[in-house]
Order: C-alpha cells, then structure tokens, then sequence
DNA sequence: GCCATAATGTTATATTATAACGTAACGCTT
DNA sequence: AAGCGTTACGTTATAATATAACATTATGGC
C-alpha cells in the first residue's frame, strides 16, 4: 500500500514538497514532450500549496491574486486539463475539485481518504484493492478502464480531536 | 458478490422489475414514517425506467413530459434528495447522474460499473472490496465513514459489440 | 374543523464547466 | 531573421448543475 496519508496528516518540510512535485512535473513534461507554462506551473504550485482538493473557481481566485490581474474560468480549466491528462493532478468528483497526485508515475488506483471535517485529501495506491476490482470486473464480464474511489471520513487529526460522542 | 449486473446486461421483465423496486420502496417508507407522494415516485419510476443513470435536468424534462406541466428544478431535487436519504437511489458524482439502488435495505459498498460506451450501470456490492477499504482506512489511521467508488469500462454488449481493436 | 408539520410551487440565483472566436507566443524551416 | 504552422492564452458569452428563500397547499393527528 503505497501512501501520502503521513505526508498529509503529519507536519513535514512543505516548501520541499511542493518543489519534489514541481521536479516531477518538469520532469515529465520533458519526457512527453509537453510545455510547463507559467500558469501552468502556478496552478500546479497553488494544488499543492495545501493538501485539500480545491475547486476550480478557488484556483480562480488564487491565481488571479497570485498574478494580481483577472483570470477568467477557461484559464484556469485549461490548465487543470492539462496537468489532468498528464496525471500530475486528479479530479475528486464528489467535491468538484482538484489535488495534485504524489505519484504521478505509477500506474495506481486513484483510491482517495477524504476528511468530511477538514476536508485534507489522502491518495492511496493499493494493489490487492485494483486486483480485487479487476477480478470483480472480470467476474461482471466488464473490460475495465478506469476508476474513481473516493472514501470519507474523520482523517487522524480530526477523529482525535473529536472522538466518538465521548464526554469522560 | 451481490450484483444486478445480470439485470442491467441482459435483456428481462423490466416492467416487473420496476414494480419490485416500487414495492421495496413503499415497504421501506411505511417502516421509517416516510410519505412516498406521487412525484417521489414519479422520479423513483423514471430512475428505474433505465438501466441508465439520469442527470437531474433530464430527470426534470421526463417529469414534466410524465405530469404534462412544467417543473421546476427544486421539485427534482427535493424528490431526488428524499430518495437518496432513504438510500432508494444513488448518487453518481462522476456523472453528476441519479440512479436506482437495486437493494437498498443492504448495507453495501455503492460500487459502480458503469459503461463508457451505453451509459447503463451495474451496482454491485463486495463484501471483501468492503473488508479491504476498512483495514485500509485502519491502518491510515482514517475513520470510515462513507464511500464511492466508480468504475468505468465496457458492459459486457458493448466489449461484445466492439471488441479490442481486432480486424481477424 | 383546526392546527402543526410536511410537501410543493415559484422566482431568483449560485456554482461548475464549456463553446466560440480572436490574439499572442513558440519553435521550426528556410 | 522572416515566414508559418502549431500551441497556448485572452475574452465574451452561455450551458449545465444545484440551491436559497419565501409563498402556498396538502396531510395527518387531535
């Protein structure tokens, strides 16, 4: 089970977090032949400036004050389908929003821990969960492709600082 | 491995089909003090109509074509949203689309196959896919609370009809 | 029948996403 | 370095999805 779960749940050397991920996205942008622009490289820096999937219309905002001009929506879609296709990013469907993916390389399942609480957003790859949904699609006669997982609940933090209705 | 994905793939008494579902609905309502109006189960009709998922806007045009008056979106939501809170529908957030719960009394996993050629899903529930995301959550240390998982292939006619780019 | 509650009607608007078309920048060829 | 095709970006308008707020009507218990 390969995890970002402690780099998010845990305090850690953010700025050098931010800078491996920027590193990765040249990186493959070289090897695809694909253009890091600047809005680009701002959008990706702003998705990895926290650990929360953030909406397009918040990238919106940030952007347009990161650049101190007005940025209009397709802007800001362009660059997310961007680094989308590249897989830099993943789209969190049920919050309509945007976090960059730590891993962009490996072939993984795109499994998310989302806390209902704080809203911060761990990406989790685990095999035997993709064998198990390949062998479960199998078994359906459906040719998988492609998948969203997407859990909810209280991340470390929040499940400690507000436990279960206790009151001792 | 709990699925309908037999009912959504071959051809059956659909008629009947939607009538079962009508009934385990009314049967869950009286149990919870819920009152099934007829524009509840106007939208639960139409929902289980199709094998496919239905966007809330398309749900509003058949709802209006069915009552033969206009309807506004937040008669669709209101019914859409009761559905949802009995657990008589799903929500599919990659699609922004609604959909029947074909057991909506079972405590399951909300694990979707949906096709990305004729748009019909299969719901399936999988005890071991669930036992799995709970130890994975475990050991993130992450309170489960919810999930939803999407996955996105060729339903069994459609990998028939349109098989891997082969020219035998 | 009266009342509280639940459901629906109605209007307006918020939020998320894309279409369409023009302009500017890049990078290759000559 | 001029020309040119491609890629990226700017700009305006609008589509698609969802909800807020408040008025009205129906329901069920008393």
């Amino acid at each position: 089970m390969l995890t970002n779960s402690r780099l998010v749940h845990q305090p850690h050397d953010h700025g050098r977090c931010i800078n491996a991920a920027l590193m990765r996205a040249n990186d493959l942008c070289a090897q695809q032949n694909a253009r890091m622009t600047p809005t680009r490289e701002s959008v990706l820096r702003l998705l990895w400036q926290s650990h929360q999937p953030l909406g397009a219309y918040q990238l919106q905002d940030q952007l347009s004050r990161l650049l101190d001009k007005p940025v209009a929506p397709p802007t800001v879609y362009r660059a997310i389908d961007f680094l989308l296709q590249l897989g830099l990013i993943h789209r969190i469907s049920s919050l309509n929003a945007y976090i960059g993916c730590p891993f962009p390389n490996s072939e993984h399942s795109n499994l998310f821990m989302i806390c209902t609480q704080c809203g911060c957003a761990a990406e989790v790859a685990h095999n035997t969960i993709n064998d198990l949904l390949q062998s479960a699609s199998d078994k359906a006669n459906f040719t998988l492709q492609s998948q969203s997982l997407e859990l909810f609940g209280l991340c470390p933090q929040c499940a400690e600082n507000a436990p279960e209705s206790n009151h001792d």
